[in-house]
DNA sequence: CGTGTGACTCGGT
DNA sequence: GACCGAGCCACAC
């Protein structure tokens, strides 16, 4: 077992940090990281997720608002989103832009 | 050190 | 709204 690297610990920083009802796109994370662009490599590091459920990686979704990717393996996220206040609808986020981080500091 | 891969994003058609 | 291609970054081998 090897820790993360300093940039996946700040994506699982920044990760932790959506509030409730609240969710962020990889792009935004990105950006909170100071590397725009690199929304990949944020994947990559949700996708380890070595802190599975201390992080919500179900809070994160594509910048189309679809859950993405995760919901491969975290499908009952959907509920658990849906309990947290974000409504899915049809695997995207009801008002995801209006749920979106404005800011994830 | 070079290559391949991936939970992405954007612009054009 | 859907499909295609290109760009971007970090990690594993």
């Amino acid at each position: 077992m090897k820790e993360p690297t300093e940039f996946e610990q700040k994506v699982y920083d920044v990760t932790t940090r959506i509030s409730p009802g609240r969710v962020a796109t990889y792009g935004q994370i990105a950006q909170a990281l100071g590397q725009p662009g690199a929304a990949r490599a944020v994947g990559n590091a949700l996708n380890k997720n070595p802190f599975a459920p201390r992080v919500p990686c179900h809070r994160v979704v594509k910048s189309t608002g679809e859950l993405g990717g995760f919901a491969s393996g975290c499908t009952k996220k959907e509920d658990l989103l849906k309990r947290e206040g974000v409504e899915i609808k049809n695997g995207r986020v009801v008002d995801f832009e209006r749920k979106l981080t404005g800011r994830l500091l």
